[in-house]
Parts: C-alpha cells; sequence; structure tokens
RNA sequence: CGGGGCGUGGCUCAGCCCGGCUAGAGCACACGGUUCGGGACCGUGAGGUCGGCGGUUCAAAUCCGCCCGCCCCGACCA
C-alpha cells in the first residue's frame, strides 16, 4: 500500500528510484547484501520482456537450452582476458557437502566458458554449424556496490551462445542481435537507444568487439542496456571448438555472445518514471488497463458492477485488472495505479451506467488532459488506439528528452561542461590515454561509437590528433 | 575498500547529549460505524528481547568497548 507522496524526481534521483521500486512492489531487498527479492508485480514485467525477447530469438532460429550454474574454476583461468576482466567479482564454491572440493567451482558469472567447452564436444563438421543456442538464467558478480535492477549480486538475463564457421557469418550474427535489441528496446519498450560499438577498454573480457544499446535515462546519464559480442576465435581456441570444413581441414569455430538482464526493467523504471511514480509502456506493461468501479451504496454497486464485467470481458485480449477493493476509495485507486505505472484507467459509475460512457484516463497525461468520456461501445478501439498512441507518445517523449541533452561541444571546454548534464557526441583519436582522462577529468565514459556515423573525419576532442570516428561520452550507471 | 549516515512494533521516526516508574507518535494492520467521480473520518484494538555481545551502574534504548548489518557518496562493473 502507497503512502502518500513519492521524492521528487528533480530533488533527489535515486532517492525516487529506490522509493518507487519498493512502493510499487517491483522488488525488495534481500536479507543477503547486493541481493534482490523479484515481487510478482516486478517479475511480471520481465515475463513481458522476457516473451518479446523470445519470440524474436525463436523467429531468427535461436533454441533454449540450460547449462549449470557451476563451472570449474580452470575453465574462466583458459581465456587469459576473460579471468582478468571476472576474477574480481566472482563467487567461488569450495566446500560440497561437507567436503572440500578438489576443484573450486565458479558460480557463473557468465557461461562462455561452460558452453564453450560444450560445444567442442558438439561440434566436429561443417554441417554442425552454426550452434544458435540461448539460455535464460541467473548469474552472478560480486559487486561492489549495487542499485535494484541495475546491479545486483545476482540478476537474472538471458544469454545467447553461437558458433559459426567464419568470421563474416558470426559477425552478421552480432550485429543481427544487436539489431533485435533495438528493435525490442524501441518497439517494446518504448526506449530510444543507440547501437553501437565499445571502446577497447569498455569491451566484454575476452571479445574481440563488443556492441551495445546506450540509452539516455531520466537523469541524463547513460545505461547500457544491452550487449551482443563478436568473440572472434578467442573461446574457440581457448576450448578447442573446431570443425572438418569441406576440405578435410580442421577449423576453429568463430562465436559470438549476447545478452539483456534484468537491468532493462530499471532501464524502462527511469526512461518513463515521472513524480507520480513508475509510467509502463503499454506493450509490456503487465497490467494494461485498470478498471475502477465507483459506486456509494448497494443499490449503486448493483447497477455498476455488470457493467465492469460486461466491458472486462469485451476487453479479454488485454490484460486488464478490475480494482473491486472496497477498503479504499476511487481517489486513493486512482493515485495507487498511477503510481505503479498502469498506462490506462477506465472509470465506471452510476453517471456512466447512466450513459452508457466510461471514463478513460491515459497515465501519460496528468489530470483532465488525459481524461476522456467514451461511449461504452467504442471501447474496444478506443483502448486499442489509445495504448498504441501512449506507445508512441512515450518514445516520443524519451527521444525529445535525449535529444535535448545531446551536445556536440567545440571544443573541450564546452565538452566538460555539457556532459554534468547530458551527452557529448565527439570525435576521439581512439586512444585509452584519452579516454582516461576524460573520465579522470569529467566522469563521462565513452558509452558507444555509433554504428551509424556522420562521415568526414575531425580532430579528437581532447588531444586534438586526427579521429576518424565520433563518439558518445556520458556519465554511466 | 575509503568517506558519510543509520539500526527503537510491518514502515517512517521521536526519545539518547543530560541514565530513573508501565518505551512513544504518525502511517500501515484488525474490528465497528459513517464515507466513496482524485490520496476519507471517528471509535476501539493488536503489535516492541530498543541490531548482537560484553562492561560501568542501585538502575541502560540512553554511557563505554567490540562485533554485525543496511543505506547513501566515491574507486570497479550486465
Amino acid at each position: 500500500m502507497a503512502d502518500e507522496k513519492l521524492t521528487p524526481r528533480s530533488e533527489n534521483y535515486s532517492e525516487w528510484y529506490n522509493q518507487v521500486i519498493q512502493r510499487a512492489e517491483l522488488a525488495d531487498y534481500a536479507p543477503v547484501r547486493g541481493c534482490m527479492v523479484v515481487r510478482p508485480y516486478g517479475w511480471a514485467l520481465w515475463e513481458n520482456i522476457q516473451q518479446s525477447l523470445d519470440r524474436r530469438f525463436k523467429e531468427t532460429g535461436h533454441v533454449n537450452a540450460a547449462f549449470p550454474m557451476f563451472i570449474p574454476m580452470s575453465f574462466l583461468e583458459k581465456e587469459k582476458e576473460h579471468v582478468e576482466g571476472f576474477s574480481p567479482e566472482l563467487a567461488v564454491v569450495t566446500i560440497g557437502g561437507g567436503e572440500v572440493l578438489e576443484e573450486p567451482l565458479v558460480v557463473r558469472p557468465t557461461s562462455e566458458t561452460i558452453i564453450g567447452y560444450m560445444y567442442s564436444k558438439w561440434v566436429k563438421s561443417y554441417r554442425d554449424l552454426p550452434i544458435l543456442i540461448n539460455q535464460w538464467a541467473n548469474v552472478v558478480r560480486w559487486e561492489m556496490r549495487t542499485r535494484l535492477f541495475l546491479r545486483t549480486l545476482e540478476f537474472y538475463w538471458q544469454e545467447g551462445h553461437t558458433a559459426h564457421a567464419t568470421a563474416a557469418e558470426a559477425e552478421e550474427e552480432t550485429l543481427r542481435m544487436l539489431g533485435i535489441y533495438a528493435d525490442f528496446a524501441m518497439q517494446d519498450a518504448a526506449i530510444p537507444v543507440i547501437p553501437g560499438r565499445k571502446s577497447a577498454t569498455e569491451k566484454f573480457a575476452g571479445a574481440a568487439a563488443s556492441y551495445t544499446i546506450e540509452a539516455m535515462m531520466g537523469d541524463t546519464k547513460a545505461l547500457q542496456s544491452g550487449t551482443s559480442h563478436f568473440l572472434g576465435q578467442n573461446f574457440a581456441k581457448a576450448f578447442d571448438i573446431q570443425y572438418l570444413d569441406q576440405n578435410n581441414e580442421l577449423q576453429y569455430c568463430w562465436t559470438t555472445s549476447w545478452g539483456v538482464s534484468t537491468r532493462m526493467v530499471g532501464a524502462i523504471i527511469m526512461t518513463h518514471g515521472d513524480d507520480q511514480g513508475l509510467v509502463f509502456p503499454p506493450r509490456l506493461a503487465p497490467i494494461q488497463a485498470v478498471i475502477v468501479p465507483i459506486y456509494r451504496n448497494e443499490e449503486e454497486q448493483g447497477k455498476v458492477m455488470p457493467v465492469v464485467e460486461k466491458i472486462r470481458s469485451q476487453l479479454a485480449a488485454f490484460r486488464v485488472k478490475v480494482d473491486d477493493r472496497t477498503e479504499v476509495t476511487p481517489g486513493f485507486k486512482f493515485n495507487d495505479w498511477e503510481m505503479r505505472g498502469v498506462p490506462l484507467r477506465i472509470e465506471i459509475g452510476p453517471k456512466d451506467v447512466e450513459k452508457g460512457t466510461v471514463a478513460l484516463a491515459r497515465r501519460d497525461k496528468p489530470g483532465r488532459e488525459g481524461k476522456a468520456f467514451i461511449s461504452q461501445e467504442n471501447i474496444v478501439s478506443a483502448v486499442t488506439g489509445l495504448l498504441d498512441e501512449i506507445h508512441i507518445s512515450l518514445y516520443n517523449r524519451a527521444r525529445d528528452f535525449r535529444d535535448a541533452h545531446m551536445y556536440d561541444p567545440k571544443d573541450y571546454n564546452e565538452f566538460q561542461e555539457v556532459v554534468q548534464n547530458g551527452w557529448a557526441f565527439s570525435w576521439w583519436c581512439g586512444s585509452a590515454d584519452c579516454e582516461t582522462k576524460i573520465k579522470e577529468e569529467t566522469k563521462a565514459t565513452t558509452r558507444c561509437i555509433p554504428l551509424d556515423q556522420p562521415g568526414g573525419t575531425g580532430k579528437c576532442i581532447y588531444c586534438g590528433q586526427p579521429a576518424t570516428e565520433k563518439t558518445y561520452f556520458a556519465r554511466a550507471y
């Protein structure tokens, strides 16, 4: 049950974030530091995210499987960069069944190694390729500083792992999945994202190249919302994933991996939320429309409820909830469901019964502006149309916000200023040195080198050396 | 791991500096009644080893020591 006002976003963004998650019952803190309990309402959102992504994976030929959570420590050590990147944040099991284990088991931080091991057993011939497997799983990374959904010790995600005969095929797969993530973000989550390549320092430990979709949150900070990695032959060589080609010659595979996590829930909260609470994108919202019946006595209740039932059954194609609680007032329910981000509210009271109407209120527009009375006969088309409209308006609002905080600073002085409350899109020479200094001096990191380049050349925003690509810089989560 | 804050009914906190009878408030919860188209109200009630351990004292939520935990801000990260 919600109590009174949230901390406004403008006053304290992270406080707002924590409060809205707990009050809307998306998640709660677990008894273990850095761990969260995903509550039913939060999990329902995640399930819708899962379905949207899973459908796209299946459409592109992928199949699901499940690999073990425990990975022999020695597996991690087979890929040098990989183990260096992950060792600081590993959880390791050293005792099992009361006995000290001969070899410690790592709780998977990601599954490239164990899947690589299995692929080496499964792949013999070019005829076995490609392998296109995804798994929905939990993983553990022992983070210092945690935030609900954004960074927890344990999180849920999907990780796709594919093996291919050629580099070109694997690169194509990497970009195909990046495209699927971008499509999902825009079409279902109503989040505008920028697809691009990660810099060498930001890329996945063990990858040849990493790609990302980057989104701007409501406080202008960037959130990496999905990643897709071209792993080259790094893991194929470490795990001996080889096949015989048409010429009977032994070749190493080319592999990829790609993932989206429960962090996406954080992205949705921070992209669309407002001072009233959550605003869920209609295509992912666990409840797309809530019906609030309004009556003062049993007589009115007797007239209102049949209409509520009628409307509910007409809207069977949507995720609809009837809030029939008697212990709280309609006014309370309005605020409660707004806080929980439900895109549409349908009010049905005695006056509506009389006139054959319902009141329809949209979450993305506050107060009277978003409220309209429509005929009961038109309810299905009205809801269908409004949900689409809300999706579009949420997307546009987020895109406009992002564009309003996007800068192309003329020099480094201006750069330092704009990244305090926005992103900079600047030429960068590509040297890790400039990247590090910029980070030290401004806290802004390279977010991605967008696939979509303006063309031409320029001078590095930091050192002035010739640069061939423009890069997004921002403070990030 | 550094800096800051905090542990008192389910939640938010007061009380602690300056020890003293039975530990308080608001919200939430239960019951009854009046309410109900933008966060209702009245009444009654239930609920607490004051984070843990040890010490000082006639007496500790309060003073002292140690430990544990959480949140926030930084260095690392889906």
